[in-house]
DNA sequence: TATGAATGAGCCTTCATTCAT
DNA sequence: AATGAATGAAGGCTCATTCAT
């Protein structure tokens, strides 16, 4: 669709970190952004989330997203291609950042300094999950059919599988099967995020946090699922 | 919007099981259908099915639907109050397979004969997965926003909770934290079929069934988890 | 830009002379139409051929087209893919009416008989021309740029050329070159009835034709022009 | 539409001829231009001649002049009210230079001299057309509706006619009728220029020269056409 | 019961023009 | 004298829904 690319947001996966809302923005023409430029950009792409997240991809409207902006027709066109490229930045932006945090999965131990670094980590996700989250279920949506969100997505959700495989590897005795475990844990995680950030389910953070660090201690160590703190 | 109403499919799929997410349906007549009337639904319904599945709830066109089905516009509507409609019905249908599905669950035990009515049940639970997986993935997108789809699903989820719960109280030590763990495992069944149906993981269904009952039981009982049979 | 093809005019070029308004006209779809759609594209087609006439190629907005149809836009694209379409239809209609006619260019010889002929067949341009004025306008417009038409314009062109020079060839002595002049008399002819037409000049089609004669027997055969009849 | 209006650079051009066409322009501050900004009203004309070359009146934007000019949305508009103004110092520009054109046209003798001295006028005026072609192909375009346009147009058509019309009758015999026959070698004259500038009949400048001097004396003294030095 | 032509509100996108710096 | 960001009125096109047969 557009035929000027964007910085990829794999570049973002090296350690520097860059700014979050510069990240994987784009505009319609590469062309360098003043002062000014930069804000109505910001502008944009928050209004962006709160639309996408309010009604979903494709019932999101250009014109809801710059009435939120508090801006014009124009100027959307002016900073992004169309309403795809819009949500493409977006997405660029969550796909870092959830690169980003999967690399930070520490190790799993079985013993309650593991259970901490694992709640510890939950909660970042958690909190990803809350800013994002709407993002992501539009992401969702956004997939079915033919464009390219699908491999963004399958491409996080892959190096999340990566990362927990690798932890699955280093916890386990060698008798387990640890890519669909792994994966298996990264789907529990997310939806349980997902149901709770949807409003389907009403659980406390700390609830869930424990509950989800408590099962994936038990998959990989046996360890009796007690929830804790709760 | 004509008043008339569509004839309940979903009903006559469980007679004895309670219609409960009847409430929002707007639909359908209780005009009784010659048999010619009877194929031109099903026809619909399963070219709803087909295009739902292919392009989603908002991409999909009732020209699609009506295409697939070889018939016109017009009879689309003499079925139909409009194309949410279709769907609802459609997803009543998967509604009530998964209430009825939820209630087999059989009671988890430790030993491998309860992994093998875990990974029986499971497996019900992929072949009902793939067939309408499509809808549930549709689901979620028309979902976001305001109709009375999540009602819908939120129900379905619901039911499931409840009856894992059950299961959960019945195997698990007192000293745990039921609802929280239920849901958990409830997301990550749903999720990792969601992940293989969709193609974003290449897994065979055994592989995975095997791996869901392990970490279901390793979550209840403390087992390690051990991939069998890979 | 259309994926389905409308019939070539070329086609046309065959003796057995199609209907008119349904020679070259197409559809968005190339489904057959009733009694009643035919009405419709008959009635979008002339409202096509009076809206391009008043503004032009660019400056025509499907809009007014259905307003001057009577009906609206879902049906304008019904039956044609978008306005370039429609005007592609009526420039096939005229370039097939355009062929037709140079075939029927009499042989000019130097007596008042081949003065006579010519007259008849200038007359029957001229009509033609009146009545097909505007899309030719129009036509040299949409030319401007990429779009294919000038390639049916170039055809029609080079048609009456071949069909000159062949007479050039029968009446002139061998030293001169047929095909420059040939070309030189087309262009006069065209342009003359254009001036005439758009109102840029004030002559009589009668005096406009008796000349236009003239001046092509004196350059055939050097008979001293005169006016006749004016 | 602010009043103030663009120094007319058309004058310019010929100082001693009566500038015809003015009326209609509705442009341009009498303000004296500094070296600086003559060069970029310079570059502005250029880059604008290059445009509606390429993509006709319509099609042409604004955006790409200033492109082509390599300078800003808000320079242009401080040298031309809007498009149309820029288009009509082009277009006078042209009219001038047809204008001065026109009234050298030689005698038209029916002996070599004549021929020879038509032929260096017709190659003077191809290489003029070539310079100005694409503009006035857009006259053309910009002409249909309303513009003033036309005037500007009929105004130089109607100056060759009477410069045409004032050879013819110094030249033929007093039977025949000279505003037609003028008007109709006019016609020629530019149609051909037309057809081989752009680019739909390919003929060298050399035989379209020789060809149109000899079909314009052959129309006044019944020479029979020849072509010569082809 | 079935058909397909017709409708028009809605949404996306472009581009001439203005304005603050 | 120059810049480029901002604007918003057009205008193209789609698609759910209705209607006449």
């Amino acid at each position: 669709m557009h035929s000027r690319s964007r910085p990829k947001p794999a570049a973002a996966l090296s350690p520097a970190f860059p700014e979050p809302t510069d990240a994987g923005s784009g505009s319609a023409s590469g062309r360098e952004l003043r002062e000014r430029g930069k804000r109505t950009m910001a502008k944009l792409l928050d209004a962006g989330t709160q639309v996408f997240a309010k009604r979903g991809y494709h019932a999101a409207r250009v014109d809801d997203i710059v009435k939120v902006a508090k801006t014009s027709h124009g100027t959307f066109y002016l900073y992004f291609l169309n309403k795809e490229d819009l949500f493409q930045a977006l997405a660029e932006q969550v796909a870092t950042a959830m690169y980003d945090l999967a690399n930070t999965l520490p190790p799993v131990t079985p013993d309650e300094d593991g259970a901490a670094a694992l709640r510890v980590w939950l909660n970042k996700f958690s909190d990803l999950y809350r800013q994002y989250g709407p993002i992501i279920r539009a992401w969702t949506e956004a997939e079915i059919g033919d464009s390219g969100f699908g491999r963004l997505g399958t491409g996080v959700l892959t190096e999340f599988g990566r990362v927990f495989v690798e932890r699955v590897r280093q916890a386990a005795p060698p008798n387990i099967e640890p890519t669909v475990a792994a994966m298996a844990l990264v789907a529990m995680i997310e939806r349980v995020n997902y149901y709770v950030l949807s409003g389907q389910v009403h659980v406390e953070q700390d609830a869930m946090v424990n509950t989800l660090a408590a099962v994936t201690q038990a998959s990989l160590f046996g360890t009796p699922l007690r929830s804790q703190n709760v």
